[in-house]
DNA sequence: CCTCGATGAGACAAATTTGTCTCATAAGGG
DNA sequence: CCCTTATGAGACAAATTTGTCTCATCGAGG
């Protein structure tokens, strides 16, 4: 009987990952629930972004968790994070092109956190000689957002197959197009 | 005193890359002018929307035939479309992230003949042996809008200089993160 | 069987946005 | 200098969206 919160959140995130301006209503629709029942779990619209984006904080620390960042080759660490972060790549999308979530305030702070331990990741692999250091951290990191969010999209698209998410992403951000001689 | 359309696109499209869901005011204001004006030089938003997604077009075709995609190797006719590219970025980044375009009716048909020649320059590539073949032509121009989209973000939010635009872009595509032990 | 809590459907006003209109003004050409 | 044209400012109604409310219904648990 009881709405389940999570669940109405990722519906909602689909919705609004095809159609940004979706209404509330069609968010609702998109849940399967009334709107009626959507404004009950979350106070208006903006609490409703809020909430994804509290959501997607939360999903993106804990695949920063499983992927043991620190642990092992920086570009194994960096596979291990694609494929924990696969689940919430359809949030992280919408997310992403949510650019209105810095409006007039300051980016959550969740957010910075994240980047800085994304960034630390990519640091390490330069400092270890595994990366190329004319990339700098920074860069990288914003390119994995963009691949991540580009996969999600292609795949929901369906011009790339779900199952090759994670190695299509990864082997690109680490390896590029480029065909090695040999190894 | 007549308006530059091109010009009131261009602003257009930069307010509406900060915020998709800006007024049409808020649109006008940005691009200096009133939202009478405005809507004498589009019939309204969707209008608005769709010269947009045309200019950009234009912007691509040119930046492709300027690219000259056939000429010399795979690699540097990217590189060449990357640098070609740069000025429609901006423009770029918002169309990609404007899902609406294809609501109901079928994509631009504009948008269907880009992508060919775009993945055409990466079958080429690893057709002649430069590009490695279990990263699927489609997949490799998803991630190059990925990236350019990533890139004319991170420039606006001054996280990369605009300098090296071109370089980061072409190079990650081309290379990868990872480190060569040598040429 | 009854009660309580959550939900769906819908009404409703308020707020926002849009599209259209008028009028005054400034700019530019003849 | 005058006349044409485009623009800015603002008023206005229509359409859309939002937020709140009521009421009936459904289902689980006692």
């Amino acid at each position: 009987m009881s709405v389940d919160r999570d669940q109405v959140l990722r519906s909602a995130a689909a919705q609004l990952t095809r159609k940004g301006s979706s209404t509330m209503d069609e968010v609702a629709k998109a849940s399967g629930i009334s709107r009626a029942t959507l404004h009950r779990h979350f106070a208006g619209r903006d609490a409703l972004i809020r909430a994804l984006e509290e959501l997607g904080i939360q999903e993106c620390e804990a695949a920063l968790n499983a992927a043991r960042l620190d642990e092992g080759t920086a570009g194994d660490a960096l596979r291990r994070l694609v494929k924990e972060i696969e689940p919430a790549a359809g949030l992280l999308a919408f997310l992403v092109t949510e650019n209105q979530l810095f409006e007039g305030d300051a980016q959550h702070e969740g957010w910075t956190r994240l980047d800085i331990r994304i960034t630390d990741l990519f640091r390490r692999g330069q400092l270890n000689g595994e990366f190329r250091i004319d990339l700098s951290p920074v860069w990288l990191r914003e390119a994995l957002y963009g691949l991540v969010g580009s996969a999600a999209w292609a795949v929901l698209e369906g011009r790339v197959a779900a199952k090759d998410f994670s190695y299509l992403i990864a082997e690109l951000l680490i390896g590029g197009a480029q065909r090695r001689v040999e190894s």
